[in-house]
DNA sequence: GGATTCATGTAAGAGGTTACATGATTAT
DNA sequence: ATAATCATGTAACCTCTTACATGAATCC
């Protein structure tokens, strides 16, 4: 149900790093997104074809004498183009926010990525937004079960705001000698 | 990906209300739970059907002279048992709160169902289990990108949890006149 | 000698979605 | 006349999962 392709930006994303084979991906994954990002390997096989059908990535056949060959993924310009627009698009889906968001932030601090505090600002006036016309719902409606319903809303963004300034403060400040 | 047949279980709660053809149910759906539960026709169809396997649910068909056939759904004691064991179970995963969570207490509300604070404090009580292992896992952790990632859990509950109490003073406090 | 690592996949299925088919009746 | 309501479904597709196949190499 899920995340309208949030995985094709993570493999992008994992490329990013530099060109990688499957077995490599799925490695790098369990290492270092494991809490954040499962995938299971046959699925990922079956993205990476996907993304090279897109032109987003290309590959090549690396055979090997003591193992089996591998196809060996690397991006490509439309595809780290594709990537970077992933990243400063900031999540729409409140529900996504957690898995989404901070694999956005994984990426950024792991390849060092300029504008980190543009992309927290920003995810914080989207959600903003979304409390906003919350908050109007919440006053024009009188139906106890909704306005209950509606509150829940609030009070997870408000938190979600919360966290995400505690981000800007926390992460992004602390990398600040990398980006320069 | 979702939400492991909740919707099994949003279907049996529109039958406890009395017996209902598909289209009945779809709207009852559209019109109390609207913005909370949406389900397309076919897959509601294909539910239904898989509901009666399982013996959880009976039907009969009604033919009628000026409109089409339709078939009737009414619950078994089975499903009736599977309905309410839900309904007594926390959601335990934190992403389906919302939905699932609200699901469950719109139909304590609806149908007026006994010991609505008690599965409001059995939820509180299971995330707080929840929150006291992101606690613990946070004291032990060093790197700064997974301290963020806990800490957006650790904040995302603690709102939850706020919000549970709000609904246990407003919501249930005020149904009391419904159970007694 | 047995388990694990390396490496890629296929097949089946779960749980959804959208688009479409059907066809009478009633409201505008 | 045409649009919406009533009523149930099929077909195709999407994203993702688990289970399984394969087979050499290396670790213990």
């Amino acid at each position: 149900m899920n995340n309208q392709r949030t995985t094709d930006y993570v493999l992008l994303g994992v490329l990013m790093v530099g060109p990688k084979h499957g077995y490599e991906i799925r490695q790098f994954l369990d290492d270092s997104l494991e809490s954040k990002w499962h995938i299971s390997s046959s699925q990922m096989y079956s993205l990476l074809k996907r993304l090279e059908g897109k032109q987003l990535v290309k590959s090549f056949l690396s055979v090997q004498t003591k193992r089996p060959s591998k196809r060996v993924y690397s991006l490509m310009p439309k595809g780290k183009e594709a990537f970077l627009a992933w990243i400063e698009q900031p999540v729409m889906h409140v529900r996504n926010l957690r898995i989404e968001f901070l694999a956005k932030l994984f990426f950024i601090d792991r390849l060092c990525l300029p504008g980190g505090n543009q992309v927290i600002q920003k995810q914080i006036d989207a959600l903003s937004s979304i409390l906003a016309k919350i908050q109007k719902a919440q006053s024009l409606e009188r139906l106890p079960f909704e306005k209950l319903s509606l509150r829940f809303r609030q009070m997870t963004i408000e938190a979600h705001i919360q966290w995400l300034k505690t981000a800007v403060v926390e992460f992004i400040e602390q990398n600040k000698h990398y980006s320069r």
